[in-house]
RNA sequence: GCGGGUGUAGCUCAAUUGGUUAGAGCACUCCCCUGUCACGGGAGAGGCUGCGGGUUCGAGUCCCGUCACUCGCGCCA
């Protein structure tokens, strides 16, 4: 069997007997000779079928986006007959022989264009084909290139990669769970993390030092363009650190990531504004630092917000947290909130950094002695049993040599919306799901047998109405 | 949960104040074409107008209900 060739390699085999392997994009027939445009992942070529070829008789019959293998001779093509500007526009395959791999039926709609003006339900139920159009194949691979080069930093920065378990506990303060029933402890259910952040700080107390993870987060809360049911996050967590350190390792990442794939961005080191001045300049924790220039010119402007305010009141007149109670509050501050002296104007160590108008991640020290935290669950107005049973095990981890630490969690999909300029969370994502959660192509969520159910024990009541 | 938008051929859309047999482009099938490159030319097939009800001599069009998709709010970092 001879070697398969890449499309986008051709144009050093002229001369040369090829194979190719790929989808036919168009297919050009002109009675005594038929022409098709190939392409694979590393480009496209076109590819002639000349009236003596064993080939042409087959070539009549092949099917737009059927997977074929094609061999043939890499010609240099006639001046008059090159296409400047086009990928392999100077060399044409003359094509001896076509192997279809995969037939193609008719198809639902077509991929050759941008499918962005496609009925979205009709593009997720045809992931698979809506994938191979320019611009997923062009989102997806840079989504993969960033992710790449984050990690490739961690590494790089003595982190190591840790995954934490998925199925975990529930966390009633945060956001609405997704739950899993238990089969051997009937009437229990496991919690699909929200983000692994009790996991990750317990690896900080585990002697991990420098963790990271590229984690999946879930949260039941309905769907918006830019939020799903599910985002991937660089979730990073450091040891022996303070907000200085977290800041400048992530902004050196960003910075690293972004400018590898050929991104600009607006400033560096990144602006800071504290919320106070971010609410006063730009009404808001989210702005766009962009001018209209900038936005046509694909920059990223990167900014980070700091020195929130611990808490706010609840509607009932007690507090609660604004982004996490987990998190230290600043040096400064820290014996008002052991006195909870003060409440309103405890300022919190979190950070989050933003970009072009979207909050792309956030991260805080963390409080690791055991009567810091607790402090902040009694400001709440948590009583002790509610202390211990949601967080005793965190209060139980940190009297045991547990280290200052601090980390962050990067937004994947939030970046590369950046990045491509997409509005849509789904445009980023392989296998996103409809507004109203139904998955791609195999529309979950379904029922279960009766015996499952059974098996789960669990009895699903007939809605009323 | 609330509010807005959309729903007509496989896809994207059109169809006058309610009026005859619901049209077009692309895709598809067949025929013609030796240099095309989103090839071109000719012919053809393809519709429960989301679904259910109502008003009317007559409904794609108006009314009520319902479903799906979508955007925003609530919710959510």
């Amino acid at each position: 069997m001879v070697q398969r060739t890449y499309i986008g390699d051709l144009n050093q085999r002229v001369g040369e007997n090829v194979v190719i392997n790929g989808w036919v994009s168009v297919r050009r027939d002109q009675g005594k000779m038929v022409f098709f445009d190939f392409r694979d992942m590393t480009g496209a070529v076109q590819g002639v079928v000349l009236p003596k070829s064993a080939a042409i008789e087959t070539a009549k019959d092949v099917k737009v986006e059927s997977a074929v293998s094609v061999t043939g001779l890499v010609n240099k093509r006639p001046e008059k007959n090159a296409q400047a500007g086009k990928q392999n526009g100077d060399i044409e395959l003359q094509i001896e022989g076509i192997e279809v791999l995969g037939a193609a039926a008719t198809l639902p709609f077509e991929i050759s264009g941008d499918t962005a003006g496609i009925n979205e339900e009709t593009r997720l139920k045809y992931r698979y084909l809506d994938l191979r159009s320019e611009r997923m194949q062009r989102n997806i691979r840079l989504r993969s290139e960033f992710v790449r080069l984050c990690r490739e930093f961690l590494f790089k920065s003595s982190f190591t990669e840790v995954e934490t378990p998925l199925l975990t506990e529930s966390t009633p303060e945060g956001s609405r769970d997704f739950v899993v029933p238990s089969r051997l402890h009937k009437g229990k259910f496991y919690a699909l993390p929200q983000s692994p952040q009790q996991y990750k700080q317990l690896l900080m107390v585990g002697g991990l030092e420098k963790y990271f993870q590229l984690a999946r987060a879930i949260r039941d809360e309905d769907l918006r363009a830019d939020r799903g049911f599910e985002h991937t996050q660089v979730d990073i967590e450091m040891s022996f650190v303070g907000q200085e350190d977290v800041m400048s390792l992530v902004e050196r990442m960003m910075t690293e990531a972004a400018e590898a794939m050929g991104y600009t961005i607006k400033e560096k080191p990144f602006p800071r504004f504290t919320y106070a001045e971010a609410v006063e300049k730009f009404g808001g924790d989210k702005f766009d630092l962009r001018t209209e220039e900038d936005k046509k010119n694909g920059v990223l402007a990167y900014a980070w917000v700091y020195k929130f305010p611990f808490f706010e009141k609840t509607p009932q007149g007690g507090w609660t947290f604004t982004h996490n109670p987990f998190s230290m509050p600043v040096p400064e501050h820290v014996d008002a909130l052991l006195a909870k002296k003060d409440v309103g104007e405890v300022l919190t160590t979190q950070y989050d950094i933003v970009c072009n108008g979207y909050e792309v991640g956030g991260g805080s020290i963390r409080a690791h002695k055991p009567e810091i935290l607790k402090a902040a669950y009694e400001v709440m107005g948590y009583t002790a049993d509610e202390i211990d049973e949601r967080i005793g095990h965190m209060l139980e981890a940190f009297t045991y040599g547990a280290p200052p630490h601090g980390g962050i969690a990067i937004g994947v999909e939030r970046v590369i919306m950046n990045m491509t300029g997409e509005e849509h969370l789904r445009e980023v994502q392989a296998f996103p799901m409809t507004r109203g959660g139904q998955t791609s192509v195999m529309k979950a969520p379904k029922p279960l047998t009766p015996e499952q159910l059974k098996e789960l024990g669990i009895k699903i009541e007939p809605e009323k109405k």
